[in-house]
Formats: structure tokens, sequence, C-alpha cells
DNA sequence: CCTGAAAAGAACTTTCT
DNA sequence: AGAAAGTTCTTTTCAGG
């Protein structure tokens, strides 16, 4: 993967809050051309440094106002089913991140619901669908303290 | 809030995925003008229904390549120090996403870093500047199967 | 009120130095 | 890299449902 400078580290830095922000503006708080900005936000998007460019909506207004964290056991032994279950989730829209962890639970994941009739629903669905996955224990999320996808740029 | 018809659902899951994509081509999938479309978002980010609009980036080319989830017990008597974690929460570039829980740990946080000594440091220092905190049990995410902020939009 | 289409304006891409 | 020309996208305007 390609080296970032310091001024691509600057860019990261802003797109990551505002990617609809003009390469002119992105240009006036980095110190470069609008030119410059647009030939390194392309370098970085081609070479995927920057992964994807999303919007973020209101929960409530898309129906799905709640959010669920559950950690999940799996069995020991077919945990090489992790692949097969990486598929059948990137079709689950309910299920927003999943992370596979050391600790007192394998699997811990992010899930969103219209209400927890609805999270019942995923869940259960989860369970016959994927065996291997033992037992749940389930955090109702009662308040977003803090929500985003910022990663520090390290210099 | 601003009620919202068929064609913004279609668009707010569209752009969910690629906020990059041109209004005419999004005009094409859900069958509208570039116009019409370029109204609505306009409409929709005006009204808050877009709350943002950000790149995702690569963790390891960011130097922070490793993930974290921390679940944290509070002391129940000061828990309205919430709103003074909230306001420290926010200048904490490490720690991404903080959500009010309830079951056994009453915070969860998914923090990132460059390694555990960092991660480590953080907190360290996020005990000390909150003593509200009393503990904190840690999960190492070894890999990441899913991550998205995608929100289904529901009819 | 909202659409589609065309004109006007702004941004991006390319080329050149 | 910056600047200017060329191209594309967005914004505004306007007529019509």
């Amino acid at each position: 993967m390609e080296p970032i400078d310091h001024f691509d580290r600057k860019i990261l830095g802003i797109i990551q809050v505002d990617c609809q922000m003009k390469a002119e503006a992105i240009g006036d708080l980095v110190g470069l051309s609008a030119s410059a900005v647009q030939r390194r936000l392309k370098r970085m998007r081609d070479s995927g440094i920057i992964t994807a460019e999303i919007a973020l909506i209101d929960r409530k207004v898309a129906g799905n106002p709640m959010t669920f964290i559950a950690g999940m056991e799996i069995e020991r032994e077919n945990y090489d089913a992790l692949s097969k279950f990486r598929v059948w989730l990137a079709k689950q829209e309910h299920i927003q991140q999943v992370y596979y962890v050391t600790g007192s639970v394998d699997l811990i994941a992010i899930i969103t619901a219209r209400d927890v009739g609805e999270y019942d629903e995923i869940t259960a669905n989860l369970m016959s669908e994927n065996p291997q996955i033992k037992r749940i224990h389930t955090n109702v999320v009662l308040k977003d303290i803090k929500l985003g996808m910022f990663v520090p740029v390290a210099e």
C-alpha cells in the first residue's frame, strides 16, 4: 500500500468528518491548491486508503430507533464456519457491525431494530441459521453517547 | 421532522452505501430526474435526516490497526455525570463509539489504537479523568467480521 | 407542491508549465 | 505542485401537471 504524507493525513482527518467538503475548502485548510487535493483524493480512493464514502442518517426516521449489542458464544470446534457466517452476515441489514473478540464472548455484534420484538426475531433467526452460535447475551442501548467511525491518523 | 416518501427511502438506502454517487445515477436507480434527486438530498440534509457524510479509511494506513471493545461499570449514584463524560468523550479521538446500556455493564465503548500499549494508556487516562468509572472489561478485537453504519430504511 | 428540462453557476478533471 | 482550459455536475429558473 502506498505511503501517505503529511498532507494526505490532514485530508483524511477532514473527509472523515465531511466528505462533501469542496476541494478548494480542503485546500485552504491544509495549504494546497484545489487541484492537488483532488489528485490526492483520487489516488487515495483508487488505492483503497479511502474505503468508502457514506451518509449517516437519522435512525428514528429510518424506522430503526433501537440499538442492541449482542455478545455471542460459539462452539470452538467449528469456528472455521466463520467464513460462511460472514457471507450470511453480509445480507443481514439489521446487523451493522460484528467483531470476533477475545474474552467472555467470541463475537460481539451491533444490531439495529424497530423495537425489542423485531430484535427478538433477528436473534432467533440468527441462531437458527447459524447453529454454531450457542448463546447470546444482549445489552439494550438506552442512549447513544457517541457514534462515529473516525480513526485518528497518526503522524 | 418532515416525513419521507418512497423515493426518499430509496435515496437514503443508496447514499448510505455511496454518498458520492452522482444525482443522475441515483435518479436512474430510483426513477427520478437528477434535479429531483438533488432537491430531495438538499432537503434531507437541511432537515437533519442525513446527519453526516463521511469517508471511511483503512485503519492500518491510519496507524490504528487495533480495535477494543470496553465494557465499563459506573457508580450508580453519580451517573448524571454522563453529560460531563459526553463532553470529555467528544475530544477523545480514539474512542469511536460509546453506548449507555442495560445489562452486566453500564457503558460499552469501541476504541481504536495503535497497539495494546496505547490502549492501556487510553483506558488509564479514561479512568483517571472519570472517577465514576469503576471497572473496565476489555474485549480485544481479533477480526472485523462486518463494519458499517448502514441502517435499513423501513417502508 | 413537486416534477422535468434548460440555463447558469460551480466543481472537478485534464493538460501544461 | 499550481494554473488554466475543458468537461461534468449541481443549482437555479421556469413551465407544466
